[in-house]
DNA sequence: TATTGGTGCGGGAACGTTCCCGCACAAGAC
DNA sequence: GTCTTGTGCGGGAACGTTCCCGCACCAATA
């Protein structure tokens, strides 16, 4: 470190980086006076103040983060994890929705102060033990995965779905399956679908669960044939297959006549999965997605969709986070974020949109 | 766990963290001593090292994280940060590009056991000052930020493009535009197009930039019409826009016969576009797409894309960056990724897929 | 002139680790 | 029995900040 490797081309002064004692000397203050004339604090004549940020300034003084963090008690740095399967790590960015969530999970932590890391889905939790996370945001975990636990356990806060709710230390937000379900249905039933089909994927995220329930009820409460199929991976291709497998019907058969699809799809593809099928949109079939996918809005004709509002459940994450690391609030907390459901003409019978 | 507390419902002790001292006197030893048991150090007999990692155990002790960084002068902590507009913060994710640039950046870093932290696009210097990070990858700058001065100067470690090269402490990855340009036209070329048109967007990101003057090149050299168009804005709506006006000629004029779409568009999007216009693809109209969209796949027929390789580039740029932080590497090193051609049926004149 | 009250600044501990030492003791060599 | 070598463990400094104090000084009051 000392000598500096000697022939070399670019050789930058390995840079002993100043520290504020370093300022405090050259200015002839205490670390003290210093600290306080950089952070606007303390009791200091404007000039002494004025004197001391000149001289970190012109000595290009950066203070260490570390440091503050290990003064402070903590590192303003909260975790992101995406429940899921560990074979599939961080494909869950590919997603729309897990993308936007993703997105707006860092913009509303850093308006709070806080910055996101990024973590492997999985309970990898030795990975993380050397970082400094003062807590985590916990997406959409799956059934029986036990990173919850640990991390409740370890004594850092968690945010997470409505499973976590009464767990000490932990909030949850959660988005209004039933709500969304109702939603969608009866906007198809207003639009004279008769025999709207649930797409569903095949896994235990608890958002998934509950439309499933929530679709029974609602086929139960209005009289209409409980008609769904599960999908068993996650993906375009395996979801077109399904939409294929339900479009599919024998000769004489009753044919659908809208088409909800909760599973992440892209919207042109499911337009063109009907088309091959000979059915025409919206006339032969109601369409309505799952998606945040903005694709939707340039397919002809433009695909209804219903948004889980990702940003809505970020940032309700993240404040009840923040409460909770800020305030030390410890009262279980949550937020029901309602759905949005986004009419176009892929699901208006008259081909009309209001 | 000394005094549960009594009635129980959901008041926990404020867990006043159990450190290292405590376990140190609770198992009648020093904290050196402790220290050096938990971290396999030191020279320990068995027994003793037994029971200060029993002790630890049974008292949930977890090291502090801040307070080893502080020591060891390092978070491994890597901040990532996509440049752009300012007003389109973190919309990148949702380009299927980034998303998976971005997955694989955090998987690699993790497996060099370091953590990535989301970061804003745009110059927001101030907010990360108080984040203690190792180093910053700044994936696709556009030209005139000042990003990467800022960070350098402030003695940081820079991963980022080509632009980088020669500064100090700063290492470069970047896909290779020319063989990419070359590799996709000289296929369409092959398969008998005579007036391919390219579809670039308007910004100033090195690779598009580079990807123009290569066409320009590998149009003069094979004699061909230099025939492009440039999309202001990104998006899909944009990019289809534009592909329309390409498709859209004026009677009597020479229709295009090929589309290397190098701006992010939604496969089945551009394929709609195409038949709309009374495009029969391949037949009329050969297409190849610069995109990681997975639902290329799945279309009918299946899309050509050119893969940029985002892990690949991810897992180089990782690589550098470490070399860096880890044995103070200092010359300038830099990749350049490869492309690769992802031959489908949209761009196969005879229909017939290799 | 003594007493008070306020202002301006610095000394030093603390945050929780790691790691360089040094000390005590035991065992082997002569 | 002394001298060396080696083993097992602990004391204490250091990482770079922040913040609680206390001390000196000055002005105003009695």
């Amino acid at each position: 470190m000392t000598e500096a490797s000697g022939h070399e081309g670019q050789p930058s002064p390995p840079t002993p980086r100043v520290r504020l004692v370093d300022v405090a000397r050259e200015a002839g203050l205490s670390k003290t006076t210093v600290s306080a004339a950089l952070n606007g604090t303390g009791r200091l004549s404007p000039a002494v103040r004025e004197r001391a940020r000149e001289t970190a300034r012109r000595m290009g003084y950066r203070p260490n983060a570390t440091a503050r963090h290990l003064r402070a008690g903590r590192a303003r740095l909260i975790g992101y994890v995406v429940g899921g399967a560990p074979d599939a790590l961080w494909t869950y960015l590919e997603s729309p929705y897990f993308a936007r969530l993703t997105g707006a999970t860092a913009a509303t932590s850093l308006l709070r102060g806080y910055a996101v890391v990024l973590l492997p889905a999985g309970t990898l939790q030795g990975e993380w033990s050397d970082l400094s996370l003062d807590g985590v945001i916990v997406a959409d975990p799956v059934a029986g995965d036990t990173v919850i636990e640990d991390l409740l356990a370890a004594g850092i806060p968690v945010f997470s779905d409505r499973s976590v709710e009464g767990r000490f230390g932990a909030s949850w937000v959660d988005v209004d399956a039933e709500g969304a379900v109702a939603e969608a249905l009866d906007h198809l039933r207003e639009q004279g679908a008769r025999r709207p089909v649930l797409v569903v994927p095949d896994i235990a995220t608890r958002f998934h669960v509950e439309v499933e329930a929530a679709h029974r009820a609602w086929c139960a409460a209005h009289g209409l044939p409980e008609l769904a199929v599960r999908v068993a991976e996650s993906g375009n291709g395996p979801v077109v297959r399904a939409v294929e497998t339900v479009l599919d019907t024998p000769d004489g058969a009753e044919r659908p006549d809208a088409l909800l699809v909760v599973a992440e799809a892209s919207p042109p593809l499911v337009l063109e999965a009907a088309r091959r099928y000979g059915y025409e949109v919206p006339d032969d079939l109601l369409v309505v997605l799952v998606s945040e996918d903005a694709t939707a809005l340039y397919t002809d004709p433009p695909v209804t969709t219903l948004s889980l509002r990702p940003e809505a459940v970020a940032e309700a994450g993240v404040e009840h986070l923040v409460a909770v690391l800020e305030h030390g609030r410890r009262e279980p907390a949550g937020t029901l974020v309602p759905t949005r459901l986004d009419v176009r003409a892929s699901s208006v019978r008259s081909g009309r949109v209001e």
